[in-house]
Order: C-alpha cells, then structure tokens, then sequence
DNA sequence: TTGAAAGCGGTACCAG
DNA sequence: CTGGTACCGCTTTCAA
C-alpha cells in the first residue's frame, strides 16, 4: 500500500508537505507542489479514507436514507438518489445507503461511528418521528420533503401545495369545473407522508376558492385499484371533466382504463399529472405536467449538506416552486 | 464522543479488555463482560469507523456499482439494491453507493482509499472492461451478471439461458409454433449487456431445437417502441401465438397495445414474461413468469462477498435455475 | 484472564 | 515556504 510516506520520501519533503499540497491548506511552492504531483501519479497514491478520517474528523461520505419497501414511486426515489451521487462527488464526498427501516437505531449508529458526515434523508412525514433524533445527532441534516415541525431542521422539497394548486388553475383556465384527484395509494395517506398532505391542501383549497367542484380520492397502485378509484370518483361526480394524477405508479394504468371506458384524453377528459419530466413525456399520450425535479431537488440538499459541513448556516425550507408544462393531455372544456 | 478509553475507564478496565468484549477474539470472564457491556449501554458507545478502520484494515463497508443512467429497468435495480443492503446489514457492514459510470477510476479510488472491503459490480456486459481492473484490484469482487470471460471473477445471476429456454418450453407444450421475443432495446444490445445475449441465445436454441417458428426483436422502452415492435413481428410472421417479453419496462405498454390490436391474452396470443414476481402479479393480466429472483441474488452476491472477506476461496459463477410459473396470460393454442 | 503499548496513515500545530 | 511530530481512536502483540 502507498502511504504519504512513500510519496514523501519520493519527492524529497516531509509527509506534511504532502498533506498540504492534497488539502491546499496552505501555499506551497510551483515546483515543491510539481514534484509532489509527479510523485503522486507516479506511486498511484489515494490518501487512506480511514486515516484521514480519524485525523481530519471528516469521511467525506453522505449518508442517504431511503425507504426500501413501500408505496413511493421507486423510479422517483432512484432518481432522488443518483442525483445525490453526482453531487456529491462532485463535492468529492461519496454516499453511504441508509435504509429507512434501520429507524432511529441506524440514524444513530452512523452519526455515532462517525461513518458519514451528513445525513440526507428521504420519505419524509407529515408528523416525522426522526426529527428528535436528527436533531440531537449533532450532524448536518437534510431532509427531502417537510415535516409539519421541521424544529430547525432544513429541508427542500417541490412546493406541493402550490403544485396542487397549480394544476387546479391550469384545468379551471381550461374551462373545466368538476375535477378529480387522483392521489397516493391510501398507504401513503396513512402513514402521513408530507407531501401527500400538502399536494391535497393545495388542490382543495384552489379548487374551493375557484369554486370547482372537486373530488379527491386515494388511488391504490394496482389496475383494480385505478379502476376502483375511478368508479369512485364517477359515482361521486359523474361529470368530471379534468383528473389530476398524483401517483406516478398509475400513470399508464389509468390512461389504460379511461381508454377502456371510451374516455378519450383529452377530448373527453383533460389529464394532469405530477411527475418526472421525463415519465410525462412516455405515456400512451404526452401528459400535460407539473414536474417533480428531482435532479434539483437531490443537488440542493448535498448542496445545502455541504453548506452546513463549511460552517454554521441558519437553518432553512426551500420549497421550489412548480412548473407546469402542458402537453397534450390537457384541452379546453368542450 | 464517547471513546473505547471512557468506556473501559468507566468499567474498571482497560480498553484492549473493551476491544475483546467487542470483537469476541479471547475468552472474557462473565462478570467483567458484563461490566463492559454495561458501561458500553450507558455511555451509548459507538466504535470510531475511521479508527478501527485504520488500526483492523477492515471498513465493513461493501461497495456496490449501479448505473444510474441506463436502458436497465429500474425497480430491478432498486430491488438488487435493497436486498445487498439487507443482507450487508445482517452481516454488519454498510453500503456505498459507487455509480457506474465513475468507470475504473472510481474503482481504483475505492480500493486504494480502502473505503470498502469489497465490491460488487451490477450491470455486467458481455465484454465486460472492468475485468482487468477488476482483477487488479485484489479485493474481493462479486459480479451480478457474467461477463464471456469471467478470468476468475466471482459471479451470479439467473440462468437467463435456461430462463429463455424454459420460456420457449411452456409456450411449445401449450401447442405454439410460432412464437417472437420482445427483447431489451437496442440500447442494451449494442452495449452487449451480458444478459441480454445469454437470454436470446437460449431462446434462440430452445425454438431451433423444438422446431419453432421464432422472432426476436428488440424494443425500445416506449409506446412507440412496441407499436414499432410488434408491427416487425407481426409484420415478419403473422401467425404468432405466443410472445415472450424479456424487458420489464415494457409489460405495460405491451399489454395494452395488445388490447387496442385486439389481441386477447391469453385467448389470440400468450404472453410469457421474464420480470420480478410482483411485476407480473401486477398487470393488467397476471402474468405466466420467469421471475428474476432479485432477492436472492442481491442476497447472494453479498454473501459471496463476505465468504471471500472470511478468507481465500475459489472463484465461482452461480447461475440461479429458472422457475416458471403459469398464471393467466398463457393457455394451449386454439 | 487481563493490561501496556506500539502501531495503522493521515492532519495540523509548532518551529524555523 | 517547509519540516518535525503529537495526536486521532482502535486493534493486536507481547507480557504478566
């Protein structure tokens, strides 16, 4: 193994020499720092992670926590995640797979061990039983999505509420005045998932104040759950005209059955949907959208981790706020 | 922090004494093991992992290499994931995530920065160019997927050959002659992704050998990939009464183009899928499968991982026997 | 059965 | 601008 030593001896200074060279921590001559970079190359030195974390109190690992088995959309999370990676690395840090189900007990373990120096953290709920924990880890903390008491914690996340509203202005503007949501499977409600409940405040309260009649239901991720919620939403208000998606998992199912039951889209009903750009833009019809960016979404909370790690920063909530892109799924109420 | 000094000051001991409590490597009386564990609660004390890192050379941590950025379905990848994560856990190692494409460089870092014990490496291609740095590594390596020439690489997946072979068998003894493979898309072969080739061979072979009419045709993953698709193939042989779909991002869409074509499944055409369990128990017809036994194979990939960490042990390739299973989308030709 | 102490490979302070 | 060196917290050998 090549040590800082060797590259060292090779390039005729003293390890600490070395070291600041790596860490440009301070000024070293052209040719001392040529010498040192020849050396380096030349001997296929990598600094010892657990050396320099122990020394330095810095592991240059992200840890990441994510909910494995569940009702989030799995594409979305993944999405989420190797954004995160990119940013990081960029930051020259890695990241550490935490999963959800490793609970307070993991959270601890890996700020204990000091295993990483961050923590991100996915799948967030309304009432969120990790906030004591995160708080008291003493760490930087990043949370994708907002707990109804965030008590100092920062997050970032789409605004959802001002999602949900945005597509109920979209389809009012389109002349329509009974909508539906389709929602999260009920699994997602009940645990009180965030952004679940901040998506239905948001459409609600538009819809109210634009006078929509407007029927919101849970949507189970399976095709007897589309068609059931669809029932539903018929039975309940048999003259909608506009149906806003927000379950990534049944996009395909749903234009399925509305083609099945001789719904065109968007003659006959107009379809919004919340979703990657990309998954709006490879459906059966190109879905009018309010995209879930989670490229910016995953690079802002390693960014906002990385700004915590640099120094203390006030604590903060970015909401980004919804664009909404319309494609063909949506039409003027005939 | 709470270190291994303050832990064995607290129980009267020193902290090698600490240590073997902890590693269990020599034999500690009852009640000064006792003692230990018990200052260990009440401090809560958590080893340093940069310490023991640098003073054991070991990190339990097992790096794991996904693509992010690919034509292979997602979900697999994310249930490949999480099972490595589950079964890493269980052997008290953590997971770090590497990204493909850093490419050998990023492998270089990981092992000559001792921040993982071992590797393993997802998304294998038939003329796989990691191999030789791979194998430079010495570290233990575990491929999930096998490359033509393995060179002493440890690896393991489904038998995808016996996988398109038992395909071709259910549909031949269901009576079928004439039969097509939706594959991968073109994307996937061009990169020469080793299942990919092993699949189609053993499909290839299986209706060759039963005297088949066969087609196999790649598909990209979209709604116009499998119109285009299915147009080739039927274009190509009309009288196709079973098709085989090794490309889970497409079951969807497939099915429902069926159905517009008026195509019933299972009654003018079977459909035989190679996907995870719940991916076929969860289309609009329940699929007749070959599941792709991710679990296990995420499970197994560490296992073999931490079998080579344990000590010296010949190299091997477990290819996992295919299991069909027939549910409603297959039935004898009328 | 237990303790003392020498590293593991960096970092960063103190000198010069 | 550079060098020497005392740690960082844990593992493991050597001794008792």
């Amino acid at each position: 193994m090549v040590t800082i030593v060797d590259v060292a001896r090779t390039a005729g200074v003293s390890p600490s020499t070395v070291s600041y060279v790596l860490s440009g921590k301070r000024s070293i001559s052209a040719e001392t720092r040529l010498r040192v970079e020849q050396s380096i190359r030349k001997l296929g030195y990598h600094p010892n992670a657990g050396a320099r974390a122990l020394a330095s109190s810095r592991t240059n690992v992200l840890a990441v926590v994510i909910p494995f088995r569940t009702d989030l959309n799995v594409p979305v999370v993944m999405q989420f995640v190797a954004a995160a990676v990119d940013a990081a690395r960029a930051h020259d840090h890695d990241v550490l797979l935490l999963a959800k189900d490793e609970g307070p007990a993991g959270l601890r373990r890996v700020a204990a061990s000091a295993i990483a120096d961050a923590i991100i953290v996915m799948d967030v709920e309304a009432d969120e039983p990790r906030v004591p924990v995160l708080l008291a880890l003493q760490r930087p903390v990043v949370l994708i999505g907002v707990p109804d008491h965030p008590q100092g914690l920062t997050c970032v996340d789409l605004d959802f509420a001002a999602a949900g509203a945005a597509c109920v202005d979209h389809l009012a503007e389109l002349g329509h005045r009974s909508i539906a949501l389709v929602g999260p499977s009920p699994a997602v409600y009940r645990r009180g998932t965030s952004y679940a409940g901040r998506f239905l405040r948001g459409f609600t309260d538009a819809a109210r104040s634009r006078r929509l009649r407007a029927t919101p239901m849970p949507c189970a991720p399976s095709y007897e759950g589309v068609r059931a919620c669809l029932d539903q939403i018929l039975a309940t208000d048999p003259n909608v005209t506009g149906i806003v998606v927000h379950n990534e998992a049944v996009l395909g199912p749903l234009l399925s059955d509305l083609r099945h039951r001789g719904l065109r889209v968007p003659d006959d009903v107009s379809v919004v949907a919340v979703c990657p750009e990309d998954m709006a833009e490879t459906q059966s019809v190109e879905l009018t959208s309010v995209a879930i960016p989670t490229t910016e979404v995953g690079g802002l909370a390693v960014e906002m981790a990385m700004r915590q790690l640099a120094g203390p920063v006030a604590s903060e909530t970015r909401l980004l706020s919804p664009r909404l892109v319309q494609r063909a799924s949506t039409a003027r109420r005939r």
